[in-house]
DNA sequence: AGCACGCCGACT
DNA sequence: GTCGGCGTGCTC
């Protein structure tokens, strides 16, 4: 047999280990040792888990046989990555400046992750006292790193040196197969016969069971079902056992995970196909003719909300489905995840997995090994699901598409939108990004013809229209009656909608709560001079700053546009609207929605569907209301505070404030009944509100890349966040000047570099964080240089932390 | 001399 | 991330 090595990544994640290390492949376990399957290898001192991502058959050149260790141990018996996802792993780690083993483990459930703990053994003459202190009186234990000091493990250390103890590493698989009892028929129908001569006349249980196995010899069926079908209790199935008739035995059960909410959710029709209006027919057959094709077309599909792009999805994946492919299925989070998958399980059936980080360890697990194992024709899922083990994908859909919750802003850094495309380009099958409100990246990549743009302009219910919005000034009602959330306007309408028997839905944007300041007469943000953005409050030093350049200035105690001395931050919580709004409505109870009262595992699908039952006609909460959800009585949206979006100090405040305001004022009127909207906001004439005003998404479009354009920011230029933190404040801020001026010195002529500038919390778990902004015309004109960054800047000081990422979403 | 501690580099 | 090697500096 040839000599063979193959090429692992060791689960040391670090810069000096970021690359494939070559091992050998003893003969014997050369089958198993196949590109994506799981080792133990050594490394240095200690065992680690790795992945093969190669296989070579000559040594190579830098080594030499004497060099080159071992594989140990194989973990699995069948890859669990694809050489599609081993390439994207690499490929992702090159492009985000991440460690190639943390996308690794990324693409696989925790379960398959290894936990790593240490064998204590005792040996002779180790004293009592070190004993009961390092093995807990115990002649063996098994513990996690963490279960002593660093001091601690030095002693054990020393320990070890004088020959008391044995310290060991021992690598778990983490993944845990739940079983049930199960009981199987005996299979020798002579056995059976014989038993069956054997059987008193009274013992009619026994008689059936024994009937049956003779029916069915050497089957097995769960305790649940030999129950419930042959009516029959434990003690008998017992006795069988007893008498040969049935064997005891252990299968494997995989867990689903429950559909939360699912009742609300489901309206009468959801689960049947529906017939498409002319803009829907056209959208799926541009899309179906690219699935038949095997083309790799990216759609930009932009249909207004309530417009039934759902359906086109459901009716391309059943295109793709039934020639045999698969479809991925990303949804934003969690909040859409349980009714997405009602419909596509009323669709499609038990050939659908659920993937998102609801889910226990345990579901994730038997969810990917049903995928993994090719019982599974439609993954939904939110952004980790992109990495699910499908290998003969035909579609995929990326639904709401601008969300920034497809960016993974930690490490390691990625976006499941461009994973997806670089997996519809490995399979040679089209994408769809469906939004009411693209990114202005995808729309602009639409304009240049890149993507192909499908619209739907038209409502699907043919009955229902675009709800009416209406702006309304709290410059003048904060003046009129004092600090309430509440204007007449928005009463008035509230009590006029809820008396008809009506729900409503508010919504109170909590984004950049007290983060910024704002004039209560005039709407004015403070803004830099350099790149007109709002600042930032820092309450430490008293000061406002701008995050993307290092300039500041003190917090203005009047209003520099109008004089008045009611300049303060902004910002007011769910809990004391809700308080208010029982005082203004004590007749009306209220289901709040916010991170408080759905931190519950399925907390949210209960207060969904208590209002789906109209339990209360009132529905108050933060943004998670404003996506999604389907209550055909839910004609009055209102926003309480349009503002607090755009006082964020990012680029992409309007745009986000726009798409918030066009997504929750979609919520109104999704049947007959007309809706009606209100934003309330100091900033009234904002071009963001204007343009949600006429549900113009266009006009909007046209506007923010003028704007951009002019800024030179996305998508015009490329961005790059580098992000340096410390414990110790000095030392980050003169290590990050010094990154800097380096960066400087180095970085083609076009690529501008903006500050460093600290952080709005400056401080956050003990260190303290600086930021700088690369603003370039090409995508990878910074990529060598900053990979050289990285890696020095991980030898230059230990304390010292340095990430880089690409396409931040947000500036914070 | 004996050791505790911190820094550095290697890990196939 | 973890470990051993090595230099420094403190204590007995």
């Amino acid at each position: 047999m040839a000599q063979s090595y193959a090429q692992i990544v060791v689960d040391v994640p670090t810069q000096q280990t970021n690359r494939p290390y070559t091992y050998d492949v003893p003969d014997e376990l050369a089958a198993q040792v196949q590109p994506g399957v799981r080792v133990l290898v050594a490394f240095g001192h200690r065992s680690v888990l790795g992945y093969v991502v190669g296989l070579t058959e000559a040594l190579p050149e830098d080594l030499t046989e004497a060099q080159v260790k071992d594989v140990l141990t194989v973990l699995d018996e069948r890859p669990v990555l694809s050489s599609e996802l081993l390439e994207l792993a690499h490929d992702l780690a090159k492009k985000n400046f991440s460690f190639w083993v943390a996308f690794l483990a990324l693409m696989l459930p925790t379960a398959l992750k290894a936990s790593y703990r240490k064998e204590l053994t005792a040996k002779a003459g180790l004293s009592d006292s070190d004993r009961v202190a390092y093995l807990d009186g115990q002649k063996q234990v098994l513990v996690k790193m963490k279960a002593f000091s660093a001091k601690g493990w030095r002693a054990i250390r020393n320990l070890q040196k004088n020959g008391l103890l044995d310290v060991r590493t021992v690598v778990e698989n983490q993944g845990k197969v739940k079983t049930e009892l199960a009981y199987k028929t005996n299979a020798d129908l002579e056995v059976l016969q014989k038993i069956d001569n054997e059987l008193s006349k009274g013992a009619k249980q026994q008689r059936r069971l024994l009937n049956f196995a003779m029916a069915h010899p050497g089957q097995t069926f769960s305790k649940k079902d030999w129950q419930a079908q042959l009516d029959c209790s434990l003690a008998s199935l017992n006795t069988a056992v007893n008498k040969g008739i049935l064997e005891k035995v252990q299968v494997e059960v995989k867990r689903r995970p429950a559909i939360m909410g699912a009742k609300a959710l489901s309206g009468s029709l959801q689960g049947q196909k529906k017939v498409l209006n002319d803009e829907q027919q056209a959208a799926y057959d541009r899309v179906t003719s690219a699935i038949e094709k095997g083309q790799n077309k990216v759609f930009l599909l932009e249909g207004i909300t309530g417009s039934g792009k759902t359906e086109v999805y459901l009716q391309a994946a059943q295109k793709a489905i039934d020639r045999g492919e698969q479809v991925l299925f990303l949804v934003p989070e969690i909040a859409l995840t349980p009714q997405m998958q009602r419909r596509v399980e009323e669709r499609f059936g038990d050939k659908t997995a659920l993937l998102h980080s609801g889910l226990s360890s345990g579901e994730r697990y038997d969810e990917w090994r049903r995928i993994h194992d090719g019982q599974v024709q439609v993954v939904v899922g939110a952004r980790s699901a992109v990495f699910a083990p499908l290998d003969r994908l035909g579609l995929i859909i990326v639904d709401e598409e601008h969300e920034s919750s497809y960016s993974q802003s930690e490490n390691p850094h990625y976006s499941a939108r461009d994973v997806a495309l670089f997996r519809a380009n490995y399979h040679q099958a089209p994408v769809v990004l469906g939004s009411a409100t693209p990114s202005l990246e995808s729309r602009a990549r639409a304009q240049k013809g890149v993507y192909e743009l499908l619209t739907l302009t038209k409502r699907a219910n043919p009955e229902a229209s675009l709800p009416q919005v209406d702006i309304v000034d709290m410059r003048q009602v904060q003046l009129d009656r004092g600090d309430t959330n509440f204007s007449q306007e928005l009463l008035d309408k509230l009590k006029a909608h809820l008396k008809r028997g009506e729900q409503a839905v508010l919504m109170l944007n909590r984004r950049g709560f007290s983060s910024f300041v704002m004039c209560r007469d005039c709407g004015y943000v403070p803004r830099d001079p350099n790149c007109n953005l709002a600042m930032t409050l820092h309450m430490d030093s008293r000061t406002l700053k701008c995050h993307y350049c290092d300039y500041q200035e003190p917090i203005p105690r009047i209003c520099p546009a109008c004089g008045s001395n009611r300049i303060r931050y902004y910002g007011t919580g769910t809990e004391k609207v809700e308080t208010e709004l029982q005082a203004l409505l004590p007749d009306y109870p209220v289901i709040r929605l916010d991170q408080d009262t759905t931190r519950r595992k399925g907390a949210m699908g209960k207060a969904l569907s208590d209002f789906g039952e109209k339990k209360a006609q009132i529905l108050l909460g933060t943004q998670m209301v404003a996506k999604g959800l389907d209550f055909p009585d839910v004609t009055l949206v209102g926003v309480l505070n349009a503002d607090t979006g755009l006082g964020l100090p990012d680029f992409r405040a309007s745009e986000k404030t726009f798409q918030l305001l066009t997504q929750v004022a979609g919520r109104a009127g999704r049947a007959k009944a007309q809706g009606e909207v209100v934003i309330q906001t100091f900033n009234p004439e904002h071009y963001a509100l204007k343009y949600a005003e006429k549900h113009d998404y266009e006009g909007f479009y046209r506007q923010e890349m003028a704007i951009r354009h002019a800024a030179e920011f996305p998508p015009y230029y490329y961005t790059i966040q580098i992000q340096c933190s410390s414990p110790d404040e000095n030392r980050v801020s003169l290590q990050t000047a010094k990154i800097a001026a380096w960066l400087k010195k180095r970085l083609p002529k076009d690529v501008l570099l903006l500050g460093p500038s600290p952080r709005s919390i400056a401080k956050m778990k003990g260190r303290f964080f600086f930021q700088m902004i690369l603003k370039m015309k090409k995508q990878n004109e910074a990529d060598e240089l900053l990979r050289d960054l990285v890696d020095r800047s991980q030898k230059a000081d230990q304390d010292f932390r340095l990430e880089v990422r690409r396409d931040p979403v947000s500036f914070m």
